[in-house]
DNA sequence: GCGACAG
DNA sequence: ATCTTGTCGC
């Protein structure tokens, strides 16, 4: 049993009510679960007070760990259901976002590459894709995956498929604190084992600066790995005054043909992102810059990378991880026997 | 009750 | 993200 609800549909509700905003009726969007309570439910809730603080401690310390799944080394109960709209603390999102706030100042969003300034892209060789795969009714295992294709070729080169336990709760605004983790994990083995395979850019599953704070997963990844990296989504995030309505539509509408785009604007002005009509899909992706990439590059290198709606890294990357579950779970369960065996089960008995 | 909902 | 077969269309 959680506070602030049963799990499913309650919980938090919308967490980026959470941002400091001083729209009038906006208010009542903010989570309520924790606002009137008695006190923080954990260090993060506490606002980011380091864990370890001479603070004095709470007497549900040991226990309020288990209900801040944003918090590094969460564990989730089993059994506990974390589904859209719930699943983590009011507090826990605010310190995440001020790490989101910290770390954007490492973004780069102009071309550091000579490659990136050739119509071509001659002297690009290897485009990496990254993506997870989840289980339905697993909230805590996944796969993640690091593909690097060749370029212009788009041949797969290099494939990491590994089983991970997730620790964070999907939230949108907050993915990369679910995602990212593993992913840098695999771009360090791809350092380790393969260094010559490494790619010279990254396609990332998500956002970059097409985000609520400015800084989605694509420069979560770029930042922590200086690699140049691009955010690719297949869904708006609605952010900043872009919303996925009759405008919206009538614009995609206007997507004529293959590479055609028009920039996403957000209230403030400035353009976060692309759309960009890929293949001949009618749906378009959403294009913004990651790391090291500027958004004009990242749109001509996201085209030039598509067989299909899905530019193929990312595509291979989503296709082996789904692939590597499925047959995970068609193979037979293997415990790695250590020592001789002792009695698992009616322990309880004695 | 309504809005938002990257993956 | 995932649950899911066939089906209609190019
Ligand atoms: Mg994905």
């Amino acid at each position: 049993m959680r506070p602030g609800g049963g799990g499913g549909s309650g919980g938090h509700g919308n967490h980026e009510g959470l941002r400091a905003r001083g729209a009038p009726g906006r208010d009542r969007l903010r989570p309520r679960a924790w606002a009137g309570a008695a006190g923080p439910c954990c260090a993060a809730c506490r606002g980011g007070t380091p864990r370890g603080s001479p603070s004095p401690p709470s007497p549900r310390g040991p226990l309020v760990r288990l209900l801040c799944p944003l918090e590094p080394g969460f564990v989730r109960p089993v059994g506990l259901r974390v589904g859209r709209g719930s699943g983590a603390h009011p507090g826990a999102l605010r310190s995440s976002g001020s790490e989101q706030a910290r770390l954007k100042g490492g973004v780069v969003r102009e071309d550091t590459e000579e490659w990136q300034k050739e119509p071509s892209f001659a002297g690009l060789e290897r485009v990496g894709g990254v993506d997870l795969s989840y289980i339905k009714g697993d909230d805590s295992r996944a796969c993640a995956s690091l593909v690097v294709l060749s370029y212009p070729g788009l041949e797969v080169l290099y494939e990491d498929c590994r089983m991970v336990a997730v620790s964070a709760p999907y939230v949108a605004g907050f993915l990369a604190f679910r995602e990212v983790p593993f992913l840098v994990e695999a771009v360090q083995r791809l350092q380790q084992e393969e260094p010559r395979l490494k790619p010279q850019v990254l396609l990332v599953d998500g956002n970059g600066l097409l985000h609520h704070r400015g800084f989605g997963v694509a420069c979560h990844l770029g930042v922590l790995t200086d690699l140049p990296c691009i955010g690719v989504a297949k869904n708006l995030l609605q952010v900043d005054g872009l919303a996925r309505d009759e405008l919206h539509r009538e614009q995609i509408r206007s997507l004529q043909r293959e590479g055609d785009t028009f920039p996403l604007t957000g209230t403030s002005g400035s353009v976060l992102g692309m759309a960009l009509r890929s293949c001949n899909s009618s749906k378009p992706l959403y294009i913004s810059v990651g790391h090291r990439v500027c958004l004009e590059t990242a749109v001509r290198l996201v085209q030039s990378c598509c067989r299909y709606r899905i530019p193929e890294p990312i595509r291979q990357a989503d296709i082996r991880s789904r692939e590597y579950i499925r047959k995970q779970m068609c193979s037979p369960v293997k415990v790695p026997s250590s020592g001789p065996e002792r009695e698992e089960k009616a322990e309880v008995d004695d």
